[in-house]
Formats: C-alpha cells, sequence, structure tokens
RNA sequence: GGAGGGAUGGCAGAGCGGCCGAAUGCGAGGCUCUUGAAAAGCCUUGGGUUAGUAGCCCCGUGGGUUCAAAUCCCACUCCCUCCGCCA
C-alpha cells in the first residue's frame, strides 16, 4: 500500500511515478478527495464526541448529587447528539471503505533508477554471464554444439527422468512428474541451494496454505485472486510463493532496527493457476500449476534496502554459477514490474534445447508497500533520542525455481551420446553419481 | 469432533459500568554516584490519526445494551488443557 500522506502531500509527484508504469491513475484523484473529506468529517464526528464524553462526566456528577432533573436533561442531551455523531460515523465508515479500496489496488511507486518502458520488451540486459567461460561477456549461441539442441522434454523421455502424460493423467496438463534420477536430481538441487544459503539466511519451513489476510499482506489479494488456488471449506489459500508467509511471519509486530536486516530462506511448493497464461509455454516444465523453489528474503531498514538487494541478488547469481550455467540479469522496466515491486531484477537462464531464455528468478525490492499492508515496523535505535516505529523494508528473490533450472540443466550438460553429465557441485547430493546415462 | 479455561502495553500481570489508555513487577532508555563497571537512587518509557505535548481512536474481532463499556449481553476468531480420532 503507498503512503496516503505522501499521495496527500505530493500529489503530482506520486501520480506521475505511478503512471510510469503506464496504467490509469484517474482514480488517485478520487482517493486525493476522498482523503480530504474524510478528514472534514472524522473532525467534525470527533468533536461530536468530545461533547458526549463531557456530558456522559456530568451525568455522574449529577447522580453523586441526586439531582434527578438535570440527569435526565443530560440524557436527553446526550442522545441526540449520539444521533448526529452515528449518521457522521456511517458517513466516515464509507468514505474510508472507499479509499482503502483504492489503496489496496493502487501498486508501489517505482524506483527512481527502474528503467522506463511499456512491458517486457523494454527491460533492460545488464549483464550475461557466460558459463562456458566463467566470465561476463556478450552471448554467443555457435558456443553450443548440436547435441545440446534438444528440448528437455525430449531429454526426459529418452533417458526416462520425466513422465509428463503420467503427469497429465494425474492432475491435467501443467504439472510435472520427476522419475528416478530425474527425482532425484531436482532433489540435489533443492538440497544444494539451501545449503549453499543457510550461513547467512535462516532455514525456515513454513505452512503453504495461508490465511487470505496473509496473501494480502504481500499484495497477492485482492487484485490476483484469479491467479490463486483457494480452498473454500477452510478459507485458505495455497501459497504462489515462500514470499507470502515468510514476509506475513511478522505481520503486526515491531522489531528492533539492531535486529536488521533479517534474512530468511525457505523451500517450498508453489501453487499458481496462471489463469492468464492457456496455451502459453505449455510444452515441458516450462509452467506448471504446482513447483518448488527454493527463496530468500530480508527485512531491512529503508537505508539497509539497496545494499540487501544486491546482497539477494548475488546470492541468487551464485547458484547459478556454482552449476556453470548462462544467464543474464534483466532490470525490469516500470511496465513490466510486479504490482508491489519498487525494481526487479530477473534472472533467465538459458536453455539451449529450447533455445530460449527462462526465467528462474525474480529479485525484487518492495520499499514499504508490503510492510505497509501487513504492518510491520522496526524501532529506530535510541541512540539519537526517542523515535516512533517506522516501517520497514521487505526484499526477496527467487533462489531459484527448479523446473526451469532443471530443464535448462538437462540442455546444457547433455552429451553427444545422448546422456547428461551431472555438474560437479551437485554430485555430492547424487551419490557420488557423475553421469545420467541410458539404463 | 466433544468438554472446559483463556485473550489487557516489549514481556509478566491487576483491573467495583463513570476517578482507566489502564495499577504493579520485569525489561528498555536517560541522569546521579564511581577512575571505570556493578549495586543503589531519581526520572522517562504503548500504538495510531493529526501541523499538533489539542481532540479522537485502540484492552482478540465484530455487533448490542447504556447518558457512559477493558468492565454487562450476543456472535465469531485464535490460543491452552483434557477426551476421542489420526499421520
Amino acid at each position: 500500500m503507498i503512503d496516503i500522506r505522501l499521495l496527500r502531500n505530493n500529489p503530482n509527484e506520486v501520480i506521475s511515478s505511478i503512471a510510469r508504469r503506464g496504467i490509469d491513475t484517474t482514480q488517485l484523484y478520487k482517493a486525493i478527495e476522498l482523503d480530504s473529506s474524510l478528514r472534514s468529517i472524522t473532525a467534525q464526528r470527533d468533536k461530536v464526541r468530545a461533547e458526549i464524553k463531557l456530558i456522559s462526566k456530568s451525568v455522574g456528577q449529577a447522580a453523586k448529587n441526586l439531582d434527578q432533573s438535570s440527569i435526565e436533561a443530560l440524557r436527553q442531551e446526550s442522545r441526540q447528539l449520539g444521533d448526529k455523531e452515528q449518521e457522521l460515523d456511517r458517513q466516515v465508515e464509507q468514505i474510508d471503505k472507499a479509499l482503502r479500496s483504492i489503496l489496496l489496488a493502487t501498486p508501489n511507486i517505482p524506483a527512481i533508477d527502474c528503467p522506463d518502458g511499456a512491458g517486457a520488451q523494454d527491460n533492460v540486459i545488464l549483464r550475461t554471464w557466460i558459463a562456458e567461460k566463467g566470465i561476463e561477456a556478450e552471448f554467443d549461441p555457435s558456443l553450443y554444439f548440436d547435441y545440446q539442441r534438444v528440448p528437455h522434454w525430449e531429454i526426459g523421455d529418452a533417458l526416462g527422468l520425466l513422465d509428463l502424460s503420467r503427469a497429465a493423467k494425474l492432475s491435467g496438463s501443467m504439472f510435472g512428474l520427476y522419475k528416478g534420477k530425474g527425482a532425484a536430481l531436482v532433489r540435489a538441487l533443492n538440497q544444494f541451494a539451501l545449503d549453499l544459503h543457510s550461513e547467512l539466511y535462516q532455514e525456515i519451513h513454513p505452512p503453504s496454505f495461508v490465511r487470505s489476510e496473509t496473501m494480502v499482506s504481500t499484495g497477492h489479494l485482492p487484485k490476483f485472486s484469479d491467479d490463486a488456488y483457494y480452498m473454500e471449506r477452510d478459507d485458505l489459500w495455497a501459497i504462489p510463493t515462500a514470499e507470502v508467509p515468510l514476509t506475513s511471519m511478522a505481520r503486526d509486530e515491531i522489531l528492533s532496527e539492531s535486529d536488521l536486516p533479517m534474512r530468511f530462506c525457505a523451500s517450498t511448493p508453489c501453487y499458481r493457476r496462471e489463469a492468464g497464461s492457456a496455451g502459453r509455454d505449455t510444452r515441458g516444465l516450462l509452467r506448471l500449476h504446482e513447483f518448488n523453489k527454493v527463496e530468500l528474503l530480508a527485512y531491512a531498514t529503508p537505508s539497509q534496502a539497496n545494499q540487501v538487494h544486491q546482497e539477494i541478488l548475488s546470492s541468487a547469481e551464485s547458484i547459478l554459477q556454482a552449476l556453470k550455467l548462462t544467464y543474464r540479469v534483466v532490470d525490469l522496466c516500470t511496465g513490466d514490474i510486479g504490482n508491489s515491486a519498487a525494481r526487479t531484477f530477473d534472472l533467465e537462464v538459458y536453455a539451449p534445447g529450447c533455445d530460449m531464455w527462462l526465467e528462474v528468478s525474480s529479485v525484487s525490492w518492495f520499499s514499504d508497500y508490503q510492510a505497509r499492508r501487513a504492518n510491520i515496523r522496526y524501532r529506530p535505535n535510541s541512540s539519537e533520542g526517542k523515535k516512533s516505529p517506522s516501517f520497514i523494508h521487505t526484499l526477496n528473490g527467487s533462489a531459484l525455481a527448479w523446473p526451469r533450472t532443471w530443464a535448462a540443466l538437462v540442455e546444457t550438460y547433455r552429451q553427444s551420446d545422448g546422456s547428461i553429465v551431472v555438474p560437479e557441485i551437485l554430485r555430492p547430493y547424487m551419490k557420488g553419481m557423475e553421469r545420467i546415462s541410458f539404463d
């Protein structure tokens, strides 16, 4: 949620910033009007309330003096004021509700240095890391051999690592089913990523079903309810990402500045209805309703946020480098960043078999947008006098989403004989296995 | 699923319908004393709204009774204990 005071005091600045997303901002002008009438009517109501309180006290006095006639008079007066108060309060509630629903639907203000753009085509590629050379360089498709130009679903089928037709039998399209060494490979990836990060990030194993309030905190509700799975019987939502529970852990809490930044990692299943993307990326593992990923998330003070953002980015990059996969870092433009984010870097890994750059991580800074919704604050260190609590900043990034990483990995590591070499770093997690070949 | 008990400030824990935004203890911060520290003493210390140390709101949430609700009534949510069932 954006700060209503910021909007009130700098309306033009805020509105033009949000307009950089290329969305309609007329509702924000309405919000400003609602806010000003809300404040004036609230003031009127509070004045009436103050009167009522005074009268009530005099009734107490009169009762002590057994002054029946003045008690009755005061009661009359108070009742009349009560009617007035109720009417004003009704208006306050109505306006407040209208204002709130606009604010909840309003996306975050993009960061100043977030590049302008209308959509994915305007994203800025910051750098490309070439696994074969172990350095940042120009991408060169000729580095790949013909035997790497086989899509992962064919590889998975040939080596018996994937069984997508049975997955479809069980659950329909866009579900995965890994088998044998294919399953072991996902497990290895997961374990490896958690081990790599558990020094810096505290490991959490959160629930994967959450209440509505939890989804609202991160901005996944109310606007994007169609994208999530909902269990009506129990009024619970299946999480679309570990960001949801990890962010809400500190909901309604006041943290102390000396504990910040706080860093967490979690491996969870992620559930997405993909309502708006029917027919897109339907082959293989590129788009699934259920997948696993390891998520990194941090709570920080506003002044720490930028550094922590870079830190999470390099943590995520370090996995791809360790796996020796080619990837690029993309700075998402204002037209492409998510609603709650102020700045986002995507990591896209190159999958030679499909000849596609696959988004495997999205590292975002949410400024105080989520913290405001979730009411997560911190108390500044009291060295310079007393300061009241203010909102923290939240940041997160997928440490990696497994299906797409798995896909890029088997395509990249395919050999001329059709087998797959297991990346060295994963071998300890695969009982030392060096190669996945035909059984 | 059944039966009980509970929900108050960072934590613990009081609170006859008006004198309660709330005792007390702990914790935290500041000061005094001290070479320094400890101990001791003194003072301060919930959140929100607002230009505001004014007013108003917040004692799980939502309703109700009343001139007046933390306190009475109703509903709901959550937590704890016991029983049953089950990984």
